[in-house]
This record gives C-alpha cells, sequence and structure tokens, in this order.
DNA sequence: TTTATTTGTTAGATTAATCTAACTTAGTAT
DNA sequence: ATACTAAGTTAGATTAATCTAACAAATAAA
C-alpha cells in the first residue's frame, strides 16, 4: 500500500512528534536528510492519502489512520531488533541498521512468526516498547537518570535516542538493561554523576550520558 | 551499489540463461513481467555498468563480475529461505516471496550470521545449491525423475521450477526431499508413473509431476 | 516597529523505472 | 522469394522521489 519512503515518513512523523502529536517540517528534514522542499511535497501526498492533516505553514500530525500504520512500521523494526538480539545472538549496537531495512518487509506471517518465537515481548532491546497488532503502546514512563540525585538507587530500563557509538559506550562499561544503579555524587557544576552497579564500585557518568539512561 | 531493481534483473539473467550462458530480451520480459522495452533500455544500463555483454538484437550473457553478483544475491535468497524454514519453522511453501524481498538487504553480518546458525549449508530447502560467498555453486547435477524407467530406485534431492502450489500439492502426498522412491510403472502413452516410497505402497505421478522431481 | 533570521512554499529540473505506440530486424512459412 | 510473424528497438510520455533557486511567511532581534 504505501511505498518504503512513505513508511519511513510516517515512522519518522511518529518518533519526532511533541506532546502535541506534531511536528514541523524543518525538524522531519533535519532527521530524515531530506531537503525541506521535498518534505513538503511529500507531507502534501500523505494529506492526500488521509495519512496526516497539514496546513501551509503549520507543524505536520499524524491522522488515526496513519498513527495506526506507523505503529505498525515501529512493531516491525522492534520486533526484527528483539529477534536479531536474542535468536541470532547480535548485540544491541548492531540492530537497528538492519532492522531499517527489515522493517519494509511486507510478510504478516513474517512477523507474527517472529513474535511467537520470541514469546510476545513487550520492548526492544534497547527498553524502547514495541506496540501491539493493534497499533498500542504499552506505556511506561521513565525519567531521565540526571533527574535523580545523590544517595537514590533506581533501575536502568532504556536508552533514549541510542546510537551505535551510544551502545558500544555502555558495553565498554558494562551497563546493561535491568542494572540496579546507586548514585554516590552529583557534581552541581555541570551535572556528572558517580554511581555504583554491579561489580564496578564507581563509575563517572557525563550529564549527556545521565540524559540518555532512562531509569525507575 | 545495485539497486533493488537492478538486482532482480541480475538474478533473473543469471537464473534463465541456458548452456551457453544466454538469455533473451523476450524470455527476460516474459519472466520479470516487464515489457520488452523496459528490459531493453535496463539491459543497455546493465552493460553500462559491465554487469553484462549486450549487442542489439542479440540475446544477454552475464559477465564474469555480473554473474558473481548475481550468484550473491541467489546465495542470500537461498540462505535466507533455509533460515526461515529450519530456524523458524516455516513450510517450505511458504518461504520464497519472502526471501524475495529480504535478499535486497544490506548486511554482510546478518547473512554470515544466519549461514553460521545454519552451519554453511550448501542447500536450500527445495534442494537448490546455495553459492558460496565467492560465488561458487557445489554442482551436482540431478535428472528428472520423468528420464527413469520401471524397477529403478532413486531419491529425490531437489524440485524443479517450484511454485507455491506445487510444493503443497507434495504436501499432500507427504513427499520430501531424500525420500527414497521405486519406480514401479510407467504408462508410455503419456509418461505417468507409478511409485511407491515410505510407507505409500503405490502413487500415481503425472509426467508434469515427474519432470519437475529431480532425482539421483 | 522595523529589520534580520529562520522556516516553509513554489516552480522547475533531474534520475530511475516503468509504459504505449510506432518502427525495424530476424526468423518462419508459404 | 515473398510475405507473415515474432522479437527487439526507438521515441516519447508518465510517476515517484529527489534536488536547487527563488520567493514568502513567521518568528526573533534590534
Ligand atoms: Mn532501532
Ligand atoms: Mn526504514
Ligand atoms: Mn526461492
Ligand atoms: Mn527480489
Amino acid at each position: 500500500m504505501n511505498s518504503l519512503v512513505e513508511e519511513n515518513y510516517l515512522k519518522a512523523i511518529f518518533l519526532l512528534s511533541n506532546s502535541e502529536g506534531e511536528v514541523s517540517v524543518n525538524e522531519l528534514s533535519k532527521h530524515l536528510d531530506i531537503k525541506m522542499p521535498t518534505v513538503t511535497s511529500m507531507v502534501k501526498k500523505l494529506s492526500e492519502k488521509q495519512l496526516v492533516n497539514y496546513q501551509k505553514y503549520k507543524p505536520v500530525k499524524l491522522t488515526i489512520k496513519g498513527k495506526g500504520e506507523a505503529a505498525q512500521i515501529i512493531r516491525k523494526h522492534r520486533l526484527t531488533e528483539m529477534f536479531l538480539v536474542e535468536v541470532m545472538g547480535f548485540g544491541w549496537e548492531e540492530v537497528h541498521d538492519i532492522a531499517e531495512q527489515i522493517e519494509h518487509v511486507n510478510s504478516p506471517l513474517f512477523f507474527s512468526k517472529m513474535d511467537e518465537i520470541l514469546e510476545y515481548p513487550n520492548y526492544d532491546p534497547h527498553g524502547s516498547p514495541i506496540p501491539d497488532s493493534d497499533g498500542n503502546i504499552p506505556g511506561k514512563q521513565y525519567r531521565q537518570l540526571s533527574q535523580y540525585k545523590a544517595g537514590d538507587t533506581v533501575t536502568f530500563m532504556a536508552v533514549a535516542k541510542s546510537s551505535d557509538a551510544f551502545l558500544k559506550y555502555l558495553n565498554s562499561k558494562e551497563l546493561s538493561l535491568e542494572t540496579k544503579l546507586t548514585i554516590l555524587e552529583v557534581e552541581p557544576f555541570d551535572g556528572t554523576m558517580k554511581v555504583s552497579y554491579e561489580n564496578r564500585p564507581s563509575e563517572t557518568l557525563s550529564k549527556v550520558v545521565c540524559d540518555k539512561l532512562l531509569v525507575i
């Protein structure tokens, strides 16, 4: 039904939408690395197809239909990442680019088989929620590690804005999901934290890192 | 490097080539379900890229380079089919269309991981050979069941021109690879065979079916 | 409230892959 | 040998997705 290109736009709109569900043409352009005029014309096309609401000079918003189709692609992406890690033995830093391609495979059976083999997972290897087949997302709200204070003990649940480089950094610190962290001290000047976990008595994490660690 | 479309042309040229390694524009057109003028222009493009040799009004032939790239795509296709059957539990009649899409995934690591998990298979679920990473094909030459005579005992090794419908027919007859078949009689008029195998004392197979069963 | 900057749109060009219609070449049959 | 048919090519149009250049609107700064 939708082309691979359209699917990537829908997914980007979904993932970049703010709390009101809106995203600007400019932001889409930056994240997709596609020039603004191209984005404008594509958004018009999606609007024709009733997948987004669009008015000149206003930010874009997915329709119910558009949100559902975006969720399906995100579901396929995250199921794939989980499959690559759990069944095929990839590291969590290796799977995104492969999933970016396989998410466009047209075969409901293929993804339902993955789902079955994985025993219906709710989260992907980076802790992001996997929408169910109706597009509903199991909504746990995590907070950034950087919002906590010295003495707090939290559990690392998900990675925000995960890049391969950041995931490799976490590997090097042996920091994986479900790890319990105790905050030893917070440097007020720049937000750098000293934390302890597992058999690591004291690790120093920059503010940039603490912002990307989602905990509960 | 090559587009998905170019990859499908290369694969078709490889698979449809005759013993001299040649295939006509007309045949490509029929099998790809793309009109002849389109095929002509695409073949010209592949010729520009040194992937085929082409002269006006002559059949097309892959260059060494083109043959290598075609073999890689076929390798990815067949590895994928094997993975879908052996690891994910699909039936051999369900995997072709999925593999047709996944064969275009750009990730050497993904396919080498499949290869490793499958312990470096040489044949796909339909008995077709999987080219190795250098594009060499393990060349066993099977013959059609229809070429044998009454009294012969053979082993079913591969399916020629397998369609989903034909594979489902084989399922219904409980006829799978490696099965030993004894030819009871051959009807001279139309080539229909009576055969026995496993716990099936006598099954009748039409000439059309016997042509598609490759045995040794 | 002007002015400058950022954001967004319009217009027109480009590339890949397809098509139809018209014409040509090659091969087959009378 | 001539005519017919099948196969192949050329020319020109179409659609999807992209771009650059130029202009317009909205927002932020002075
Ligand atoms: Mn991802
Ligand atoms: Mn994608
Ligand atoms: Mn196949
Ligand atoms: Mn394909």
